[in-house]
DNA sequence: TTTTGTGAACTAGTTCACAGCT
DNA sequence: AGCTGTGAACTAGTTCACAAAA
């Protein structure tokens, strides 16, 4: 067990993502009560490619046995910390609309230990109520508070695209350094902050391409 | 005007992806009165590389004039044809939880023409409802008869995990070759049929990991 | 002149292949 | 024997820089 440190090396945002789905793999083992497993193992059943996960790995530590393979709960425990998941992470959803709302109630992010701390939507008729799941609308003055006091890990944006970077900026400007957005549009945010997006627009058009593409023919065998 | 097609060449994902983006900045530009852009301008203005646009674009013809730049109809004309937005793509939403319901009222699908066709459950008692904004919810069993009769484009798959495979699986069998995943976890899908994944438990510990990594830090200036 | 379209150069990301450890 | 960790080789993607066109 070495645990070298690599001096904070820069790590792509490809290889963060891919961590999490390591991680979603080991839970999947683990619940099928695995104890042990490989980087060639867990290739092949995910459909990974062996050499880059050791490669991801490698980044952090030493965490593999050679001749063996990985302890699965000792890596999942690993990837946890590296993935900041083995504190609670809260997450603030901004934008009370249809989308607001199924984040809100969102299993997923349940599941994996992340907090939501709440609602927030500047309109007053929605300010009190709650989703189905019973996570609360604030007014968007308490999200302020609630950054500006450090109580905000990510911030959600799920509001209308004219508002969006408006909304970032406010958000940036009580705190928040990291952003998942929904809005379409390409928005700034400010070197130190890290902005994700998720852009149902472009993912839908990229499929239409496809299949203007002629992707939907039967290739010929 | 030449307009040579380079004999479909494979093109990526993510230049598809950037194609998508151009267009939303031309009907940015439109909708503000200007008649001609050039890649200079468009990077400038929405934070992208000038030559990455001109060889994205280069793919499917010369659609510029030198000297001048790109006259914005008439360029989005020819992305919206590259894109297949010239004809109605036809969504249909399966699974009416809360984040199909939500999908299905999604104001940006329909401002860039797509067709939701309807949401589809195998909940009897959520059969024959509709979202907030009236899109009807079917039986799977209608699903299944609409996609054989070659009336889906695109599936938006918003179903729990644990269907997730099965739905995509039955979805492929009706004739669909292009489907967009809410689900998490990697779905295995044959050849020829495009899955695009939108994960939303990688993209918020993809930002847990930047600000577990020191992201949140003041750098030092 | 301006700006496109594009080969060449560069950068980032992935996969290979093997030394070294168990 | 088996599997990790990792440099080297390779592939993909981006940016540069300039000839050609308007």
């Amino acid at each position: 067990m070495k645990n070298k440190r690599p001096a904070m090396e820069p790590v792509s945002d490809l290889t963060a993502g891919r961590l999490s789905v390591y991680l979603r793999c080991l839970n999947v083992l683990e619940a099928g009560g695995v104890k042990t497993t490989s980087s060639k193992a867990l290739a092949a059943q995910f459909h990974l490619n062996a050499a880059q996960i050791r490669k991801d790995l490698a980044y952090f530590g030493e965490f593999g046995v050679r001749g063996v393979g990985y302890y699965v709960s000792e890596l999942k425990t690993h990837l946890r910390a590296i993935l900041g998941l083995d504190r609670p992470v809260r997450v603030a959803i901004l934008g009370a609309g249809n989308l607001g709302l199924a984040l809100a109630d969102y299993q997923g992010f349940q599941e994996e230990g992340f907090a939501i701390i709440g609602l927030f939507d500047t309109a007053a008729h929605k300010v009190g109520g709650k989703s189905r799941q019973g996570v609360l609308i604030h007014d968007l003055a308490e999200f302020q508070r609630c950054a500006h006091a450090g109580q905000i890990d990510i911030a959600v944006v799920a509001v209308p695209a004219d508002n969006a970077q408006q909304v970032v900026d406010m958000a940036v400007n009580c705190g928040v350094r990291a952003i998942l957005n929904f809005s379409p549009g390409a928005l700034k945010v400010g070197q130190g902050i890290k902005l994700k997006n998720v852009d149902l627009t472009v993912s839908l058009e990229s499929l239409s391409f496809f299949l203007a593409r002629g992707g939907g023919d039967v290739p010929d065998a």
